[in-house]
RNA sequence: GCCGGCGUAGCUCAAUGGUAGAGCGAGGGUCUCAUAAGCCCUAGGUCGGCCGUUCGAUCCGGCCCGCCGGCACCA
């Protein structure tokens, strides 16, 4: 049995999941599930990155442990994971003991290898924020703080990447801490660096030998450029400016820095569990392109410094765009995947990430385009051929059963005898070649040539004018196996709707939740024609549902909402197991009401409150926030809300609003908001709900 | 500035030394088993521009323009 381990990153707990996360994991799980089908033996490892500074000092600002964040941001990527069907094995955390022992175990390895030296790390060095910043973190005298608040990162991946030793002098410009914008200091401290210089050799050297290392190859070329380019620096792999992390071996002043933390969780979960040493090295790692270099440079040298193999290949994807922008959280354009799940739901949305852009490639995300995939190819061109297939196999089988006497005679057919049969061979080849090279958009695209072949075929063998007879059932055994082929094709990217197709032609399923094949003869797709055996045609609901787009008009925002109504707790995740719509429509922009409902709890978790605004200034940098002080009738609070482009800050001091009271703090563009006014929108306006009776401040609101 | 890639039908993209195809959208037709789905037909596109090589170039070479990515640098 072949092994086959494919691991995401481990995402950074400073972030709340999005799009970038989702896609990312999915692609994982894809693989993972389509290798359970083959029969390997399977290991798919996500996880999250929970150390740093960054982690330290959000906490702090929320008044939390860095453990007490950590814990809910992990949970959080949990709850996603099951949202979207992920069947990882292992989830890792990098504060678990069994990874701080591995790191420990693989310093240790670094340092008997004469790799690890103690120097000394110079950088620019805020005094009241007692923080080191790289150079792209820091705001120049010159910059416009806008240009700043612009940077925020599509993907993942650990902040503040680079370590390196020297930075450039900067002579004629301030440089400015990002956080409270006072002027910086180059200051040293004392660091460990790993002898990153010392490993050029080999790196050029492998990636020359192993040209699959680093896929797609444009971006193995850009690695290979960036080593022959320059000397490599020693990388800093220590610092002394905070605490949360996993301290140096020996020296508890020093705290393990980023990537000598992040990347070994690989290992942790692989080599150093019990059981589990054969799945390094890795198949595959599957990481966003911003962090490919140090996911082959880096890593590569530290493992042949501790000793270990090399990942047998790195996998770059792409970004994803929203509406043809890209997406940060100042745009207020991130695309939250519950939100897409739930609306959409997981499949389709599962299925129009790859299907749609060519993996590796950047994409570019809108609902319009979403929508299209699933009336398009999933309800006209799938689902409809499974109803019509279903409906003329129902009456054609008495009773809706193939009994198990059934005979194939596809000499009957004529001419198309052979027509279908020979396009699932062509599908077949063409599929399991594009996912050898992890090509996943065409895999799909593989299967919905035998789809759009299925549907010509249904029309020209007219199989409910042959009902009963040698001839009908043989076009309709043809059918049936074309979309047997389709759902098992399909069973790692839509384990759900391939579920359903095979339970409506074969009367039961045959794919475990893991897409382990529970039934492997019955999936196997060189054992012809299984019906013969006997089975039941099951009608059932529709496959997925058309969304009705007739009622679409205007502008459709696909990501995200304006940042006064950002939910930070997110929307709740889909109940698994409700297999009837998998999708319908809600517009976030247009008055219809089709949002499913709550129950009475759920609202009460909600804590309204009457408030009146004591202050209201801007928020420098943005177009339509405002921070405001109101009272709660003995508390004050601090809330941001974006409503600047339909009030001015000067007439909101007086005003008695609505306030989400329990609403968790979160940071938006750096000001602490502590709740959410209610307000209702109408196209670009809006108007702040208020009282027509007299009603004091913290009253509640049900 | 250096390196790499790209620029083809309205959109997204494919292919090939002998003047180009797919999907979607749009228009027309048709069937009725089916989720007003399916199926069939319809795009006459200077294949970014110019100059070369060649009997012949969209595909080879050079230059230019535009876009994207990587690196470096400037601020």
């Amino acid at each position: 049995m072949a092994r086959f381990c494919i691991t995401t990153p481990i995402y950074y707990v400073n972030d709340v999941p999005h799009i970038g996360h989702a896609y990312t994991t999915i692609a994982a799980d894809i693989l993972a599930r389509y290798h359970r089908m083959l029969g390997d033996d399977v290991f798919f490892l996500t996880g999250t990155d929970e150390h740093g500074k960054k982690v330290e000092q959000a906490a702090a600002a929320q008044g939390r442990t860095p453990r007490d964040l950590a814990d809910s941001v992990h949970g959080r990527f949990r709850d996603l994971w099951r949202t979207l069907n992920i069947s990882n094995d292992d989830f890792i955390r990098t504060t678990e003991d069994r990874h701080r022992r591995t790191v420990h175990d693989f310093w240790s390895r670094a340092k008997a290898a004469k790799d690890i030296f103690l120097g000394d790390y110079e950088g620019w060095y805020c005094t009241p924020c007692e923080t080191f910043w790289t150079e792209k973190e820091l705001i120049p005298e010159s910059r416009p703080a806008s240009e700043l608040e612009n940077a925020g990162t599509l993907m993942e991946g650990p902040v503040d990447p680079t370590g390196e030793i020297s930075l450039p002098e900067r002579q004629e410009t301030i440089w400015r801490c990002p956080t409270c914008r006072r002027p910086t200091e180059k200051l040293r401290q004392p660091s460990y660096f790993f002898n990153l210089s010392g490993r050029w050799k080999y790196l050029v050297e492998h990636f020359e030998q192993h040209p699959d290392a680093i896929q797609p190859s444009s971006r193995r070329n850009e690695i290979l450029a960036f080593l022959r380019g320059e000397d490599l620096r020693d990388l800093s792999i220590s610092r002394t400016d905070f605490q949360w992390g996993i301290p140096v071996p020996d020296d508890s002043r020093h705290v393990i820095y980023v990537w000598f933390d992040a990347l070994v969780n690989y290992l942790t979960a692989t080599h150093y569990s019990p059981g589990r040493e054969d799945f390094w090295p890795a198949s595959i790692h599957l990481v966003g392109k911003d962090i490919l270099r140090f996911h082959t440079v880096y890593w590569f040298a530290f493992l042949k410094s501790a000793g270990f193999p090399p990942p047998e290949r790195v996998f770059a994807h792409g970004w994803w765009t929203v509406d043809g922008q890209k997406m940060s959280k100042s745009l207020g354009n991130v695309v939250d995947p519950f939100e897409v799940a739930q609306k959409y739901g997981t499949d389709p949305f599962r299925y129009f990430l790859f299907r749609e852009v060519p993996f590796g490639q950047d994409g570019n995300y809108s609902n319009r385009l979403l929508e299209a995939r699933i009336n398009g190819d999933l309800a006209n061109d799938l689902g409809n051929l499974l109803s019509r297939v279903v409906q003329v196999a129902s009456k054609h089988f008495l009773d809706s059963r193939i009994p198990a006497s059934t005979t194939h005679d596809p000499s009957t057919l004529g001419q198309d005898g052979t027509l279908l049969l020979v396009r699932r061979e062509q599908v077949k080849k063409a599929y399991l070649d594009a996912l050898g090279r992890i090509e996943l958009q065409a895999a799909l695209e593989a299967v919905w040539d035998l789809v759009r072949e299925a549907n010509g075929y249904v029309d020209r063998s007219r199989p409910w004018e042959h009902r009963g007879t040698p001839r009908g059932t043989a076009s309709l055994l043809e059918l049936l196996e074309s979309l047997r082929f389709a759902g098992v094709l399909l069973q790692p990217f839509m384990p759900g709707i391939s579920n359903r197709i095979l339970h409506q032609i074969l009367g039961r399923e045959i794919f475990g939740s893991s897409s382990r094949p529970s039934e492997p003869e019955t999936a196997d797709l060189d054992r012809p024609y299984p019906f013969t055996k006997g089975c039941s045609i099951v009608k059932g609901a529709h496959l997925v549902e058309r969304l009705d787009l007739a009622s679409a008009v205007g502008s459709r925002e696909s990501g995200g909402v304006p940042a006064a109504k950002m939910e930070q707790g997110g929307t709740l995740p889909k109940q698994a197991g409700v297999p009837t719509k998998e999708a319908k429509v809600t517009e976030t922009t247009s008055n219809t009401i089709t949002t499913s409902t709550i129950t009475i709890d759920e609202f009460r978790k909600m804590d309204l409150r009457s408030a009146t605004i004591l202050e209201a200034e801007e928020v420098p940098g943005s177009k339509r926030l405002v921070k405001l002080k109101v009272d709660l009738g003995g508390e004050s609070r601090q809330v941001v809300a974006g409503i600047r482009h339909v009030y001015t800050p000067a007439e909101l001091p007086g005003k008695k609003v609505v306030l989400v009271a329990n609403l968790a703090p979160a940071k938006i563009m750096g000001v602490e908001s502590q709740g959410m006014v209610l307000a209702a929108t109408d196209g670009d306006t809006l108007s702040l709900l208020s009282f027509d009776r007299d009603v004091g401040p913290g009253r509640k609101v049900k």
